[in-house]
RNA sequence: GCCGGUGUAGCUCAGACUGGCUAGAGCGAAUCCUUCGUAAGGAUUAGGUCGAGGAUUCAAAUUCCUCCACCGGCUCCA
């Protein structure tokens, strides 16, 4: 047998029998730590603390204080719901039951269940909690495990691939509960404190929607009722700042039944969104972007070249038809029409990077299902630009365009995670051209010292790409800013620049979008900023309230003066009382508000109000202006001047 | 697209399971009164072919079918 070193977190390593179990070692550590293994991570993975060590590893022990506890906790929470679930519906078929970042769900079949069933199962889970019983792992032979299973075709699944190699094989037990499961469990249902049934949904068996679809539920669980009651609050916010709530809420957007996926923009929206136009028409211009304008309709064989007609029109996401015998489409994508521009004429080397930028409106197919407020629509308006270079200027304009990405986004306030996409299976070109497109992204993040993860496979078919994606108000992950290199379309349409040796060379193509889309942007920061749009963006940025409907003029003469400087500002002119004038304000989260009364109007001053409730009485109009213009020059996030 | 759920006034929601007076409320809107000093003043009025179409019935917001849209997932993507 031997032994086995086994690395702990301090870096200290240990040397013990092969085949000791992972509380065997906690043991070793010391006595008080072994009583309290709840379980292991063994190189990165979650294991029972029975675990037998049979090579050398790294080795973390798991306690009620670790933060995996809380996975170990919640997987026991999905054998609770299971228990309670069978107990009501004796013919409901287990398949999985994982935990996940913020609880767990299980896929169930052979049951129909509504929202009023989940509180009967959370009230049977309860009681099961409340019994708390023993969980304890249970060793059978593959043969007996296949019985237990004889009509459940999903565990057999199970029980030949990922336990393909298991004999005896895992088994959890609770009560006269079991469940095929490799663990790590708690030692006794008691330990769950608070316990939910969150939403009923569906997924297919493995992902694969090809597959038969399965009932899902999502629950969660905590070692404490009060922490589930936070969890719970945190959601119910979260719900709150929904920006298709806040889009009706605010006036800012409609997407109405007669044109789904595609957003209808109100003034207030619009106001946003024109704040957002110029303000990355003017980075772009920066970057040295120069603007273009391409149209939607186009005859569909622009598209076969490219390879975008194949990726699109066969998987149904293209709209196109015919029209006197010819195919049109509306363009799912503008680096077709941006190719030709480059292409119109002979290129030197000297004129590269040739970059054209565009506001273009692509529309594509999406599934009805996939559909969602300003987040996933049908019709969107990219902040596109597309620029050729020389392979020698590939990396310089990726790092070029990265670092905009990035101060763009640190003026909103606005965290990203940033993901590389590589190589999949719907991919056009040869290797050599995708690995060299992929460093070149690749050593671009990592000279920007940015962090990034690894998305393998999920690239576009033209290309590598460097995704900025942003979280969503329900947890949600979106793509929003992105950097391509494509190799693919120069080589398809065959564009060329002149070089100093007066020979052809090929250029290579550079896909990018800052915020992505106005649509998903306005929709990420509408959640990000809960409906308090910074001053600059702010759709009305000073509301002026008269105490009277004698103070009208005076408030008119002000809003005059504000507006001479490109403010939007809006007079509160109804007969409210100014208590009910400035609850109707900070609901709609004017950043200032400035409250007129004969005092001020006597003494030429303002009230300034600002939507965190501060105030200040007598202030100079001629006071107040210059750092408002310098609040929304600099984009400052929160209102400023009452500091 | 798939599974499940939802759709009643501009907004938020009662009424539906168990079919039966003229489908209600609050907010918002209009009009009038009030002209108010830092988070909801009062009264009156208007506003709905109950998502659409079909079926059952003496009678349908309510039961059934088809479709549309939305919501949560799944799958797919900026």
């Amino acid at each position: 047998m031997g032994d086995v070193v086994v690395t702990l977190p301090d870096g200290s390593e240990l040397e013990v029998e092969r085949g000791s179990t992972v509380e065997d070692v906690a043991h070793e550590i010391g006595p008080g730590l072994g009583r309290d293994t709840v379980a292991g991570v063994v190189d990165g993975d979650l294991v029972d603390a029975v675990t037998p060590l049979t090579e050398d590893c790294r080795l973390e022990i798991v306690t009620e204080d670790s933060d995996e506890y809380l996975s170990v906790l919640r997987h026991s929470a999905a054998h609770v719901f299971a228990q309670a679930l069978q107990r009501r519906y004796p013919e409901a078929k287990l398949t999985i039951g994982p935990w996940t970042d913020d609880g767990f769900y299980y896929d169930i079949t052979g049951v129909d269940l509504d929202e009023a069933d989940l509180e009967a199962i959370e009230a049977e889970a309860e009681e099961i909690i409340a019994a708390d019983y023993d969980i304890e792992r249970e060793l059978v032979d593959r043969e007996a495990a296949f019985e237990r299973y004889a009509d459940n075709p999903f565990k057999r699944d199970i029980l030949e691939t990922e336990a393909a190699d298991e004999d005896p094989v895992s088994f959890y037990r609770q009560d006269g509960f079991y469940d095929l499961c490799q663990g790590p469990h708690v030692e006794s249902t008691g330990e769950i404190g608070g316990f939910a049934l969150l939403e009923i949904s569906a997924a297919y068996w493995r992902g694969d929607e090809d597959n038969e679809s399965l009932t899902r539920v999502y629950g969660t669980a905590f070692p404490t009722g009060a922490e589930l009651e936070e969890y719970l609050e945190q959601r119910r916010q979260a719900k709150e700042r929904d920006h298709r709530r806040l889009g009706r809420e605010l006036d800012l957007f409609s997407v109405p039944d007669y044109s789904p996926g595609c957003v209808h923009f109100h003034p207030n929206g619009m106001a946003i969104r024109r704040e957002l136009e110029e303000y990355i028409r003017t980075q772009n211009e920066q970057l040295g972007y120069e603007e273009v304008w391409t149209p939607e309709l186009n005859k569909a064989e622009l598209w076969k070249p490219t390879g975008h007609y194949d990726a699109f029109k066969q998987e149904g996401e293209m709209f196109a038809w015919e029209q006197d015998e010819t195919e049109y489409g509306l363009k799912p994508m503008n680096c077709a029409n941006h190719a030709h521009l480059y292409d119109r004429e002979t290129r030197s080397y000297r004129d590269l990077p040739v970059r054209f930028s565009e506001f273009g409106t692509c529309y594509r197919n999406e599934q009805s299902g996939e559909l969602s407020g300003l987040l996933r629509v049908r019709g969107f308006t990219q902040d596109d630009g597309h620029a050729l270079v020389r392979p020698d200027q590939l990396r310089d304009e990726i790092v070029r365009v990265l670092r905009a990405i990035e101060d763009i986004y640190a003026n909103f306030d606005l965290d990203v995670e940033y993901v590389l996409e590589t190589k999949g299976d719907n991919a056009v070109g040869s290797d050599e051209i995708w690995e060299t497109a992929t460093d070149a992204l690749r050593s671009a993040l990592e000279s920007e010292g940015l962090s990034y993860s690894i998305d393998a496979g999920e690239a576009a078919f033209y290309g590598p790409k460097i995704g900025a994606n942003a979280i969503d108000a329900l947890g949600r992950e979106w793509t929003i800013g992105t950097v391509q290199t494509d190799f693919n379309i120069p080589e398809r349409l065959d564009l060329t620049y002149v070089g100093e040796d007066n020979e052809e060379h090929r250029p290579v193509m550079i896909h990018r979008a800052l915020l992505g889309t106005f649509e998903r942007f306005m929709g990420v920061i509408t959640e990000h900023f809960n409906g308090k749009f910074p001053l600059w963006l702010a759709p009305e940025q000073v509301r002026i309230l008269p105490i009277s409907d004698d103070n009208l003029g005076y408030a008119h003469r002000v809003k005059n003066d504000l507006e001479a400087d490109g403010f939007r500002v809006g007079v509160e002119d109804r007969s409210w009382t100014i208590g009910k004038k400035i609850q109707a304000t900070h609901e709609d989260r004017v950043p200032y508000m400035l409250i007129l009364g004969d005092d001020e109007e006597s003494a030429g001053t303002i009230s300034v109000r600002d939507r965190k409730e501060r105030e200040r009485n007598g202030v100079d109009p001629e006071t107040f202006r210059p750092p408002l213009r310098e609040e929304r020059a600099e984009k400052r996030t929160e209102p400023d001047f009452l500091d």
